[in-house]
DNA sequence: TCCCAGTACTTTGCAATACAAGGTATCTTA
DNA sequence: TAAGATACCTTGTATTGCAAAGTACTGGGA
């Protein structure tokens, strides 16, 4: 039982959300997405964001377009699909939720 | 694809998090967590919780006695150890950090 | 030309764990 | 002593993050 375990515990659950957020703003390919989330201290590595990324698209959430790149193999570039939005709106909610219940848990906020 | 396997998903990175800070605040057993839990609209199931409690206590984080009841068997009533609430601690920090990542990540602006 | 480094995407096998469902044990009440 | 309530435990399954290894495309240097 150690911390890191528990971190990774916690950024299982959000990181869908973080995702499509991220794509939500711009058409990304992969290594932004891994950039983007590594500023934000929520580190993925490859293994676990292309799985994901594919599930997401067989859901309906994504969809993609091949683009050339000058220094390396073709990129996918991603964007959001309007059921995607809708998605994303809900998971807004759920993670504003969810929030309110941990923090009434463990009393960090008794007011508010 | 749906919302409430989502929320599911999310759930499961703070559960540990949450049953320590019950525990934390006063000696409970079981069905008081479940009630704890589902007033902060964190649904949690027997067949989840027994298991973790179990897994908990042999991580060394909780202990228990039996006490016991006038109205059915016997209860488990657990408290944490000194390295429970270290580990508490520590995720009271991590879950903090957690919030922080996402609200950037998803770029929550003031202009609500 | 051939090889290598860099970049990008993909796949495989494993481990952790929430949950559904069913089981066992204890106690009260009628 | 049977029924019902309470409490704890176990089993099987599905999901999924991750490590590690694999595939593929590009451009530069010997």
């Amino acid at each position: 039982m150690n911390i890191e375990r528990v971190k990774s515990q916690m950024r299982k659950g959000v990181l869908e959300y973080c995702i499509l957020s991220i794509i939500s703003k711009e058409e990304v390919y992969a290594s932004d997405i891994l950039a983007t989330l590594k500023e934000a201290k929520l580190i993925v590595v490859e293994g676990t964001l292309y799985p994901l990324l594919t599930r997401l698209k067989n859901d309906g959430l994504l969809n993609y377009r091949w683009e050339e790149s000058t220094s390396g193999p073709p990129r996918k570039y991603y964007g959001l699909t309007e059921m995607g939005q809708k998605f994303l709106n809900e998971m807004d909610a759920t993670w504003t939720e969810l929030v309110d219940a941990v923090n009434h848990t463990t009393s960090k906020t008794k007011k508010k």
